[in-house]
DNA sequence: GAAGTTTCTGCATACGTATGCAAATTGAAG
DNA sequence: CTTCAATTTGCATACGTATGCAGAAACTTC
C-alpha cells in the first residue's frame, strides 16, 4: 500500500540488492538463490512492487497483448466468443485489447494500423476480412493473425471457421426429406465467407437431392434486411413452406414477421432453419432449428493456432475447419423417421 | 512495407535528421518546421515507420489504455456497453482491455492485480464491486475506477448508474394502478446495489400505494436461478399476478416458464415487467414492459468522468445517476387511462 | 547590417525492465 | 585444505521513445 508507482530499483534498494536480482525473482525461470528470493519478496510485499508490463515488454518483444477485432456484438456468436477467448487466453497469461469496427477495408485498416502500435503479440479478427497491403503488414510486422469465423484466400492469415459448406448441406438434406417443396434461403452477407460458403453448401445440397431454390435474398447479417426480406418473399401468393436462414440473428428477426406480423404458424405454415445455435436459440420462445457452430472448439482452435506461432514460433498457417450438427427443435417440421433426438 | 519493427532512429538516419526531430514529429503540439516535418514523414512513410506505443508510454506515463473488467456477457446489456464504450473511447484515442471476471473479491482482485501491471490509465467495472483493499491500491496508483451500473459505498470509487430507486418506484406504481392484487418480485442478486435499490424501491413504492409484496425471490441475475424461482412463486393455488424481475435477462427466463411451462397468458393471468431494456425486450417473441436504462447517458457519463480524471487530472468523485423511464408494451396489463405509448 | 527576438534543432538523459558477461560465492570432490 | 565446477550475483547496457536545455537558425525591427 503505497504512494505512486514502485520500481524494481527501489525493492532492490531496500533489499539491499542489485535490481537485476529483482527483476530475475520475477522472471521465471531465471536462476536465483532461495535466500535472494525470500528477501526481494518481502521486500517487494512491503512497497506493493509489481513489474511493469510495458517495461517488459519493450525489452522482451512481447506485450502477452492479443488485438481482437470484432464489428458487431449485437449477434450474440460474438459476445459468447469474446467471453469464451478471454477467458482461454488469460489462462495463458495473455489478454484482450478490444477494437470495434465496421465491416469496411478503411476501417479494419485504420483500426488495424494503431493495433500495430501497441505491439500486439497476435491479431484475432471475429468475423471480419482484411485488406492484403493489412495482411503483408502484419505478416512483414511478424504478429500472427487469426481470422475466427471467417475464411480468406491468403496465405498468410490463418483461420477458424465451422465447416459452413457441409452445414448448409445438412440443412437442405433435412428440409429436403422434411417434404419441403418451396426453398427460400435469405442469405448471410455475400462479402463475407461464411455466409457465401452456407449458400454453397445449401445450394448445392438441394441440387443434389432434385429440389429446387425459389428465392435468394442477401440478408446482410442484419435484422432489418432480413425482416424486409421475409416480408418481400411473404407477399406473394406463392409463398416459400421453408427458409433456411444465414444466422440466428437473423432467423430471430425472420420469425417474429412471419408471426406477429403474418400470422403464419411454425413450424404448420413454414419451417425456419437458422445457423449459430446462439444461447437464445433454445429459449423456447423461438426454439430454433439450427446448425451448431461449436464456439468451444473453434475458440479452443484459435487459441492453439495463436499460441503456436507466438511460443513456440510456428509458421504453418492453419485453416481449420470444425465441423457442426443440426440442433432440432420445433421452428421446422421434422422428417418423419428422423433420429429425433429434439433438444 | 518492410521487415521488422523499424525505429525512430532508422527514419531518423534516413531523413537525415536527429531522432529527436522524428519524436517531435510525431509528437503532436511539438515544435517543428515544415521542412522538417516534411522530410520526417517521407522518410517514415518509406520504412513503414509508425510510434512504438508501449515505448512512449513508459516516459509518458500514459498508455491510453482503459481497463474494462466484467463478469459475464450473457445479458445483452452488457455487450452492448461494452459496444458503445469502446466506441466512445476510441474516439478519443483510447482503447479497452478486457478482463473477465466471476463476481467475487477474490477473482476480482487476482484480475484487477494483472491490469494495474499493464499501467492502464482508467478501469470501468461493469456490474462488478471490489475489495477496499483494492480500491486503495488503484488510489494509490493514482488509477481512476468507475463503476459502471454498480453502487458501492467508498469515497474513492465513481460510479455511474440508472436511478435504480425510482425505477422501482415507477415499476410499483404502474402494476399498481394495472390493479394487480398480488404482487411479487424476483429480486437482483442481492449482493449488488443495483438489486438491492432495485428492491428497495419497488418495495417502498408498493407502501405508498398501500399495496403489498406478496412474495419475494432471489433470483441472482441468472436465468436458472430465476426459472427455479417462478416455478415455486408459481406452483401454489394462490399464484401472483404479476411479478416485477430485477433485469430483462431473468425476465425472459420467467416468462418462458410461464407461458410454455405453466401454459399461463401474458398479461392476461399475469403481469410480467423487467429492467434495462435489452434490445431483445422490443423483440415480438417477449414484447417486454421494462423499465429503460438509458445506456448511451450511462456510457457519455462514464467516459467523460473518467477522461475528466485522466486528462484534466480531476479529483472530484462522481456519484452519477441516471433516469430512466419506463417503457410499456404488452408482458403486463395497462392501466386504463394510462398514457398509452406502446413502444 | 546589427541587435534582439522567436522558432527549430540536436544532445543528452530518463522511463522501468531484462539479460550477456564476468566476478563472486557456494558446493563437491579429492 | 585445495581445486574445480556449478551456481548465484552485480555491472553495464539495451529496448524505443519523449523532453529539458542550450545552441543554431530564421525572422524582425530599426
Amino acid at each position: 500500500m503505497v504512494s505512486e508507482k514502485v520500481t524494481s530499483i527501489e525493492v532492490a534498494k531496500r533489499a539491499g540488492v542489485s535490481q537485476s536480482a529483482v527483476s530475475r525473482v520475477f522472471t521465471p525461470g531465471a536462476s536465483v538463490s532461495p535466500k535472494m528470493a525470500e528477501k526481494v519478496l518481502k521486500a517487494a510485499e512491503e512497497l506493493g512492487y509489481r513489474p511493469n508490463v510495458l517495461a517488459r515488454s519493450l525489452i522482451t518483444g512481447r506485450s502477452r497483448i492479443i488485438g481482437l477485432v470484432v464489428a458487431y456484438l449485437e449477434n450474440q456468436f460474438y459476445p459468447d466468443a469474446l467471453e469464451k477467448l478471454s477467458n482461454a487466453l488469460q489462462q495463458h497469461g495473455y489478454h484482450i485489447l478490444v477494437f470495434m469496427v465496421s465491416n469496411d477495408d478503411a476501417s479494419v485498416d485504420k483500426v488495424m494500423g494503431e493495433l500495430l502500435d501497441y505491439q500486439v503479440d497476435g491479431i484475432i479478427t471475429a468475423s471480419v476480412g482484411m485488406s492484403n497491403a493489412l495482411a503483408a503488414r502484419c505478416s512483414a510486422a511478424g504478429v500472427p493473425v487469426v481470422l475466427f469465423n471467417r475464411g480468406q484466400d491468403d496465405d498468410r492469415l490463418n483461420q477458424v471457421t465451422s465447416n459452413n459448406l457441409d452445414g448448409g448441406r445438412q440443412i437442405a438434406d433435412f428440409l429436403v426429406a422434411g417434404d419441403h417443396k418451396k426453398i427460400a434461403h435469405i442469405a448471410g452477407w455475400s462479402g463475407s465467407s461464411t455466409g457465401r460458403d452456407r449458400e454453397a453448401g445449401f445450394r448445392s445440397g438441394l441440387e443434389q437431392a432434385g429440389a429446387e431454390l425459389v428465392a435468394c435474398i442477401d440478408g446482410m447479417y442484419n435484422r432489418e434486411t432480413a425482416a424486409a426480406a421475409t416480408r418481400e418473399l411473404f407477399s406473394g401468393k406463392d409463398r416459400p413452406d421453408a427458409v433456411f436462414v444465414g444466422n440466428d440473428h437473423m432467423a430471430f428477426a425472420v420469425m417474429d414477421v412471419l408471426r406477429f406480423e403474418l400470422k403464419l404458424d411454425l413450424p404448420g405454415d413454414v419451417s425456419v432453419v437458422g445457423y449459430d445455435d446462439v444461447p437464445l436459440a433454445s429459449w423456447p420462445a423461438y426454439d430454433l432449428t439450427t446448425l451448431r457452430q461449436p464456439s468451444n472448439r473453434m475458440v479452443e482452435a484459435t487459441v492453439s493456432t495463436l499460441l503456436g506461432w507466438i511460443e513456440e514460433g510456428s509458421k504453418d498457417v492453419q485453416k481449420i475447419e470444425i465441423d457442426g450438427s443440426l440442433m432440432i427443435r420445433g421452428s421446422a417440421r421434422i422428417p418423419e423417421g428422423w433420429p429425433d433426438e429434439r433438444l
